[in-house]
DNA sequence: AAAATAACCAACCGCCGACAC
DNA sequence: CGTGTCGGCGGTTGGTTATTT
């Protein structure tokens, strides 16, 4: 058991970042809690490894994000939701930290995204009445309570299979209309209103098959 | 110039799943 | 099967810097 106090928190010194970048040197990455048995860094591993992945590996881009990166991110969340390695993994040289930082502070304003709205909640079949409302300004010309698509459940839900054993029912708030998949099964109404974003149908599918769709 | 407020972002926290024993 | 360790994730905090009053 890690004695808390016993290691050092808050900002990383020049002299603790050699310290560390030494140690992947000689030993590469991983065993992170051996980093301060091994060097007498006063770290723990977790902070060693979140210090490496987000500041000195030589593959995290600094600087500004660029208008293609914003744009790249803002497609990619909404596929994805608030799944930050996976847009992360998206974005050439950009960390999961970076990029929620950069869309909690910048684009989130930008787009006029409320935190709120971020969220789904799992495991509720009702809609909230506000969602509901702004569902049917979208969706007019259809009732969705009748389509079925593959996965969803006819309360709007989203089936989410994990392979294994249970499933469970999400329901999400709304998404933007605009949809940018190409892919028909991923048509404006399916994608407005009530009905889930695409963001779990990363549970259901590979990213490669959703990403064909940007 | 100083205080108050807002914005930014690095780092921490709690939780979870995989894995070894 | 239970337990401990490790790595990974998303949400949140808090220190620093910039801007406004």
């Amino acid at each position: 058991m890690e004695a808390r106090s016993q290691y050092k928190r808050g900002l990383w010194t020049v002299e603790e970042d050699q310290i560390l970048m030494d140690y992947i040197r000689v030993h590469g990455k991983g065993r992170w809690n051996r980093v301060a048995k091994l060097t007498g860094l006063k770290r723990c591993g977790k902070s060693c490894r979140l210090r490496w992945i987000n500041y000195l590996s030589p593959s995290v881009k600094k600087g500004d994000f660029t208008e293609e990166e914003d744009d790249l991110i803002i497609r990619l969340h909404k596929l994805l939701g608030n799944r930050w390695s996976l847009i992360a993994g998206r974005v050439p040289g950009r960390t999961d930290n970076q990029v929620k930082n950069h869309w909690n502070t910048h684009l989130s304003k930008k787009l006029g995204i409320t935190k709120r709205q971020q969220k789904f909640v799992v495991s509720s079949p009702t809609v909230p009445e506000n969602d509901k409302e702004e569902a049917d300004e979208t969706n007019t010309h259809s009732n969705n309570a009748n389509i079925e698509l593959p996965g969803y459940d006819s309360n709007g839900g989203v089936i989410v299979n994990d392979y294994s054993s249970q499933s469970v029912v999400a329901e999400f708030s709304n998404t933007p209309n605009d949809c940018l998949v190409g892919s028909s099964w991923f048509s404006n109404d399916y994608l407005s209103l009530g009905y889930p974003s695409l963001m779990d149908l990363t549970d259901m599918f590979p990213i490669e098959f959703l990403w064909d769709g940007l």
